[in-house]
DNA sequence: CGAAAGACTGGGAGCGCTCCCAGATCGGGC
DNA sequence: GCCCGATCTGGGAGCGCTCCCAGTCTTTCG
């Protein structure tokens, strides 16, 4: 038999323990623990013998408050968990990020924020130094939870800026470019009454994509008409709603820029319904490059956004400000492509 | 000016700096902060002040590390963020889970394993005790996650059982019932050489929703027939592949119960391809109630399974379990029912 | 052969909080 | 005026770990 610090029920065995165990001191144990060197090779036996007995391991919490470091990063997505499901976008993020951190020793924690309780909740579990740093998406303009993380003063990297002035590190796709070159495809094919299908104007990229369209028409000579303008908010049914109204104030119109995949998709749908022909009659350009786009009727041309680049970026950009941290903040704009498919 | 324990850039202030500040002891302070009772109103009021003033807030590892609560649980989902986008039955279970948390203090975190790198990670999360509890969806029969949980042994809730004697605590939708009163539908609209697709053979779901199918046949006097059964992985690329290989072993099928609505969509798009009716031709009964059965065409007949509500379970139990810990494990079956829509 | 340079090791101090107990304070009843 | 209980309050003793320093034991070199 042996002493209570080895059998189960006394709660799980510490770091004192396998040291007695051992027959070493604390310090020993913990760096044979730590991987660290100046370990003689007989101790860091008997030290890793000891641990496999007792099934030892370390409490996080002890250690978090020893060192200050949490080893765990937030992704927050301040979106519902429908939001998450339906758009590719995340998953894609996810992704990036998960695969930066795949060699470091943090844990990725998902966390979606809808309610205001639910953010209040955050800014505790935030405040309390749970992470070490915070990853967020999909941010709007007013975000409460923006100024929340300021004040946390923890590293904080955002995926999509809110404006151009943001003075938190970001990463952000081109947008401007993106909307631009799709505008441009579509006057290369010869569309002159081109609408478009705006996302949430309370976030940049919207916006940004809604200025790339202007600027490309406005180059084409041709006029800024309200009429060719409907707002969505990057979702399918919006997408829907949208053309139907286009449909209805310009019945002429001969090709749509919307602002995402999803909202072209919807878009699409609508057209059919109304016995347009696509590219035919209405050409039709999403942005975002999501897996949807490669299974409309017929497959959708579309700006990619390197989604998952950009989870990469992110992951990058928060590591970096973890390990130095600094006044100024980092940027990183990602370019985009046009995919040129069937439907414009 | 102030004492070094005030001033801004010394760090985060503590307690006891609060506690100076107000000229109260260190348990006057964590008592107003916890809300206790026992506190006379002057000291409650100096101890706001010195919060407000000094902006306080607690430590979590340290509070972690004397009361051995975490004040958060984690959600594992063992699948990638492909899988995580694409199914809707995660974000249900997210948003019950969510919902059930509402009034409590606990931090929901999500965490996606799927490489046995992220598996080790979330090891050495669990075991250093960064969470009170974990509830976990979509667990196969031989998943490694499932050990390394009840190596912890944090109170632990899962979605979907992996079999009958599942020894731990766990939430499952009647999927037997589910699968019986599909295949009995079909059989009461006339159809007899009815085939099914099935989910991954290493989840009891999907196993069970066999059974359910064989047992409705059986019952009508109807041999099981092998060349009627084929096996996908609930996504519906699966359920594509699934169907083309039935039309070609079968040609004469009149229905088919796919035991997810994702794989009835893949199979749905291949019958009509095929230049097969629905339901007319062929019969088709999906499993789940996803949004997606709705947008199919023609609508869907599919067996609810109530997500949302098994999440708002799952977490009940879990908090159950977190309350008073006990060797015994709870379990909670929950009924499904048939909604009758146009393709059976 | 002695001293200096390494190589290891043990354990004190401290991270910031909660728990709990011993005291101080204040009334009210006799 | 005194005693007893109720109400508050301060602060010691940890929680389990890391950091770091002062030792001890070798090894090496002049």
């Amino acid at each position: 038999m042996s002493s209570k610090s080895v059998g189960r029920g006394e709660g799980r065995p510490t770091l004192e323990e396998v040291a007695a165990r051992a027959g070493v001191g604390r310090g020993t144990v913990s760096r044979v623990v730590n991987g660290a060197a100046g370990v003689s090779q007989q101790a860091r036996t008997a030290v890793e013998q000891a641990i496999a007995e007792l099934g030892y391991v370390p409490n996080r919490a002890a250690r978090s408050l020893a060192t200050s470091r949490a080893d765990a990063i937030a992704l927050v997505i301040p979106e519902t968990e429908t939001r998450l499901a339906s758009e590719p976008f995340f998953a894609s993020i996810i992704r990036g990020v998960a695969s930066e951190l795949s060699d470091t020793e943090l844990q990725l924690l998902l966390i979606l924020v809808s309610t205001e309780r639910e953010r209040r909740r955050l800014a505790g579990f935030l405040d309390g130094r749970r992470v070490d740093g915070v990853l967020m998406v999909s941010v709007h303009a007013d975000d409460p939870v923006v100024d929340l993380l300021e004040h946390t003063g923890l590293p904080t990297v955002l995926g999509g800026r809110r404006s151009e002035l943001e003075p938190i590190s970001y990463v952000n796709p081109d947008n401007l470019g993106g909307a631009w070159s799709a505008v441009r495809h579509l006057l290369g094919l010869g569309c002159r009454r081109i609408a478009t299908i705006t996302g949430p104007l309370d976030m940049e990229a919207a916006v940004v994509r809604l200025d790339g369209y202007r600027r490309a028409l406005a180059e084409a000579g041709l006029p800024d008409e309200p009429r060719l303008v409907a707002h969505g908010d990057f979702s399918e049914g919006s997408g829907e709603r949208a053309m139907a109204e286009l449909l209805e104030l310009e019945p002429e119109l001969d090709a749509v820029f919307a602002a995402s995949d999803l909202m072209a998709a919807g878009a699409m749908r609508v057209l059919r319904r109304a016995g347009r022909r696509i590219p035919a009659d209405v050409a039709v350009v999403g942005f975002d490059d999501s897996p949807v786009a490669r299974h409309t009727e017929p497959p959708m041309t579309t700006v990619r956004q390197p989604s998952e680049e950009m989870g990469r970026a992110m992951a990058r950009l928060l590591l970096e400000e973890i390990a130095s941290p600094s006044r100024s903040h980092r940027q990183v704009i990602l370019s985009t492509e046009l995919v040129v498919r069937e439907s414009a």
